[in-house]
DNA sequence: GTCTATAGCCCGATAGAC
DNA sequence: GTCTATCGGGCTATAGAC
């Protein structure tokens, strides 16, 4: 059931994990092409320039986050949380060269630098949205006017814990832990206010999104 | 009184100052060079290689970090914080490309590499011990098992709050008032278990910082 | 200490055969 | 669609005159 990826598919697909592992400065088109098991030249065939390969990546991040934008609380809202959390983790560390190498990739790119800002701020409606669903369900008591710091700050844990604990010297990689890590670390934002019941609940929905990752 | 800086001392101080603005990698010594006003054969007399000029930045860079972690509360509680906060920031905005560039220049860099993480463990332990003694001084209610998490988290937004704010699109250069909205953010965290007059004086002194850091 | 000139390398990209 | 061969350019670094 496997269908064989084209060339094209397969190199926006290396060059994504090879651009996320080492920088898309550090991958030059030679080490790509080498990765792919294709001629230099064959790159040059499928992308004009090197930068027109990063769209084509860049189509793939801007689709998986619309689409995570797009979920909202439905049934159960510790479930639901659960399921979106690891939906943006995911995206975050499949994508974290879109944010990190903004700069090595220069000026341009606009179709991603200008969705950006957008992006970040309907995260933060959106897990406001969330942690409010948790709220109206008597699972988490956290005044309403201080839902949205508590939203701003949840992104930022979560946005930058896989930098943070690589700068803390942990490894990075598929099953290192990192993160479960960082969803523990943005549960403790409020896990004091939270039902013991529905705390529980998120750490074994954390606990399974970890192993899963290993898997992956 | 400004004494006159050698020109290897310059060199430095604009090598720190345009990684941080472009990059370590965007950066050529060639137009390291111009911007100094002298010749690019020049700076190879005084720096045999492009990265032990980084190191000698990185120097600077470890002496600011050390010297800040030396320092304690002492006196006013709310001041202290208000003074090891404004020390940090100054640090985080100087030395940005360090943290931020570390794998434009390599495996290489052990100097900065290997103590990274010993500097942000004891960054959490400093401003453990900054929280705690606001408790000490019943300026602050705040359980004594969760004020690590707390500091945890504090560092965590203290450390990527420019990033967080140059992705929302924000303009990040000196006088933009991010450092202003990174310390803010930080506050959210704990304010509203604050005395309010610990909270206003806060408030206040980060008003300040931001001031003075437009004009510097 | 500072300069000019240039070596040597690797990069992104092109040309053209198959 | 894929390959080989190669180009022009920018980069770090060296050599040697002043």
């Amino acid at each position: 059931m496997t269908k064989p990826l084209s060339t094209k598919a397969r190199i926006v697909e290396q060059a994504r994990r090879l651009f996320n592992e080492h920088g898309y400065g550090a991958i030059t088109t030679a080490a790509l092409a080498a990765e792919c098991g294709i001629a230099e030249g064959n790159l040059w065939y499928h992308f004009k320039t090197k930068r027109s390969l990063l769209d084509a990546v860049g189509e793939g991040f801007a689709q998986a986050v619309e689409q995570r934008l797009a979920m909202r609380p439905e049934g159960d809202p510790v479930a639901a949380y659960g399921r979106m959390l690891e939906r943006m983790m995911d995206e975050f560390r499949a994508f974290r060269f879109v944010y990190r190498d903004q700069q090595a990739y220069g000026e341009h790119a606009e179709h991603i630098r200008g969705n950006v800002p957008r992006w970040l701020e309907q995260t933060f409606d959106q897990i406001e949205i969330y942690l409010a669903a948790l709220v109206d369900a008597d699972l988490l008591d956290w005044p309403r006017e201080r839902l949205r710091d508590l939203a701003v700050n949840a992104t930022i844990v979560l946005r930058y814990g896989l930098d943070h604990y690589r700068e803390l010297g942990e490894p990075v990689g598929a099953g290192s832990g990192t993160v479960r890590r960082t969803l523990l670390r943005h549960l403790t934002l409020f896990e004091h206010r939270l039902d013991p019941r529905a705390g529980a609940q998120l750490h074994d929905a954390i606990e399974r999104i970890g192993t899963e990752a290993l898997a992956a």
